[in-house]
DNA sequence: TTCCATATATAGATTATCTACATATATATA
DNA sequence: TATATATATGTAGATAATCTATATATGGAA
């Protein structure tokens, strides 16, 4: 499998359809959740996720629906769709195999033995 | 520790750092060892690495020396400096918090279970 | 009533990487 | 011998992900 050259700066793209295959959410939540999870090391920001969620959105891979709360404010939640799980299995993999091959050169282990 | 946001698409930097630990290498060298080090999925292109090469050197991450082989051919070899050393177990901190950040979101664990 | 948190959105800048091109030598093959 | 491919370094311009800055509006607290 190659690896697919946007997960190098694209893992926040993993990360949100993660957060919602666990549960639909809306956006300002999502940056609240992986702050929290981070212990505040992460954050992303507003300018980073609103504009990648309208292109998920575009490409299928998440739904979007207005939740009226009583008040007057509306929030927009997402949900994940079949397409979108599709994409995030396969950004799984590509993290797993990225962040494995990375690791092997900084720590070494079996195939560094290989002869270059 | 806040993590560096330039990790999250800047790991190349981090490869060529904990390459040039283990040893003097010149460019093309590197390019081979990492394509052959990810069996072939991941590689680096030219148009990326040489530039790189320039910027660490001139922020003062790597020295360069050429070795004239008996041939007219000149290869361009690069050794890591304190300062480079420096960076890169800085580096290798970020890329250990950030993995395991994302880890936690993609397999949950303990801190999972903390209440959004 | 004034400030801060919540909530979404867009414009423009920055930066890492890519593709494409350029140059030159070494080696293998037709 | 000629020609293609591998080795080796380099730059220019394009693309894409993220950032900062700004805008708008509501809710709640000081």
């Amino acid at each position: 499998m190659a690896i697919n050259k946007s997960l190098l700066s694209g893992s926040t793209t993993l990360l949100i359809l993660k957060l919602l295959e666990d549960k639909d959410m809306y956006g300002y939540q999502m940056i609240e959740v992986l702050t929290n999870r981070s212990d505040n090391t992460f954050s992303l920001k507003a300018g980073t996720l609103y504009p990648l969620l309208h292109n998920l959105e575009h490409q299928g891979m998440i739904n979007s629906y207005d939740e009226n709360t009583d008040s007057a404010r509306v929030r927009k939640y997402y949900s994940i769709t079949k397409k979108g799980k599709g994409m995030l299995a396969e950004k799984q993999n590509e993290w797993k195999a990225y962040t494995s091959f990375v690791n092997r050169i900084l720590h070494g282990g079996v195939n560094f033995a290989k002869v270059n």
